[in-house]
DNA sequence: AAATTACTGTAACATATGTTACAGAGTATA
DNA sequence: TATACTCTGTAACATATGTTACAGTAATTT
């Protein structure tokens, strides 16, 4: 049963969580372990998903089917996989795809009702969902910024000041059109204007914002 | 007692849950009410977050304070509004923000223990929680998509076929312009590429995909 | 110190989207 | 049916960003 335990460690929904307390955990839940052979319905679309699926090994695909029976999308799942996590509890918690064994398959099988006695039990579920939240949060607020001019005024206006109201920027121009989505000439291009509109003063990774109405217009 | 209810209906935490049901989880979990007088500090930035503040009535106003001291952020919080909620269970949880209260402030305390019952006795808050989880998944997806065409044809394959293959459009040009965050001609003048280059065929709201392949490029 | 590599500035041009304005088509309403 | 209103197509131009290429500078390695 350690096997078990070291799969799960490795799962979103167990990670940062000790082995031992894994053990712990899985002694007072209900759950199933339910394998099955290469090329067999996991999941059909469209039901209801009241129970989470851990693939703990083999490998399978998830695909949706149209109005005329024709395939959509297809996703691939390696192990260890949580899947339909997100949907557990969400109103509509239809299958939006089916899931269909590629290999031969084993998976774990904990309940809706089990999930939430997990989350009693131990905090680090509630803390990951909510840490997932947060990340979600931000990323679509930065993404929501639709000129790079917006998201260079939100991301200096992030960090912290020195003495001396300097911002060292942590990384290359590189790096940083990278996190931006845009191109890298295009970013120099843009810091390049806020300097010569002595908006900012630049010197190699030290920024200066002199003008903070103009930076964000 | 009724119209701390009824405030309480109107937050994010409590929301779809019926008075009724308000007043029993009340009941079952401790609480407190706290008042703070005008230019009171509600919360200090950098403290810990370990309860749930909803502001009653009154408003305040969170700063954010940089190294240097000076103020660098202000928000307004109006009744009735849930602070700080998706930092309660985050691995990071100090303060980003110091509240001060701008008029008499009335607030209702409740700390993350009590709130943790909460998502036991009254499924629907783990359910409020992910159908917000699913729908910001959903968001960020969608805002990753760079260019219009790309938005487009994840869009329209997103959306069910008939038997002719058709697909309807549910919205109008206009609102599916706001839907992608574009201007309505810019989405007219792309659809139209489309459809010249025989990508796709429209007729008022039907669109059939002839060349997915070059549709996705 | 010399050589190599990574990083940045810069330019010219291509492309995508925004902006504004107007006209025609479709749809609801009197 | 006539009228008003909403939706859509279209055009000309402005702006933002992508693309590519090259040169200079800074940082590392030899």
């Amino acid at each position: 049963m350690d096997d078990l335990e070291k799969i799960l460690q490795h799962t979103s929904l167990f990670k940062n969580i000790e082995l031992q307390e894994i053990t712990n955990l899985l002694k007072k839940i209900y759950f199933k372990k339910k394998d099955f052979k290469e090329d067999s319905l996991v999941l059909l679309q469209g039901d209801p998903c009241d129970s989470l699926y851990i693939i703990l090994a083999g490998n399978a695909y998830g695909e949706m089917i149209d109005y005329t029976g024709k395939v959509a999308k297809i996703e691939e799942f390696y192990p260890p996989y949580v899947l339909a996590s997100a949907l557990l509890f969400a109103e509509d918690n239809a299958l939006p795809v089916s899931v269909i064994s590629r290999s031969d398959l084993k998976t774990l099988i904990i309940p809706k009702d089990e999930i939430i006695k997990l989350f009693l039990l131990n905090r680090t579920f509630l803390n990951d969902l909510s840490d997932k939240f947060v990340f979600l949060s931000k990323k679509l607020k930065f993404l929501a910024f639709k000129t790079l001019k917006e998201k260079i005024a939100n991301y200096l206006y992030s960090l912290p000041k020195n003495n001396q109201e300097e911002i060292i920027i942590p990384n290359t121009l590189e790096e940083l059109a990278n996190y931006f989505s845009v191109e890298r000439p295009s970013l120099s291009r843009v810091l390049l204007q806020l300097e010569n509109e002595k908006v900012i003063k630049r010197e190699n990774k030290k920024v200066v914002i002199l003008d903070k109405k103009r930076l964000f217009n």
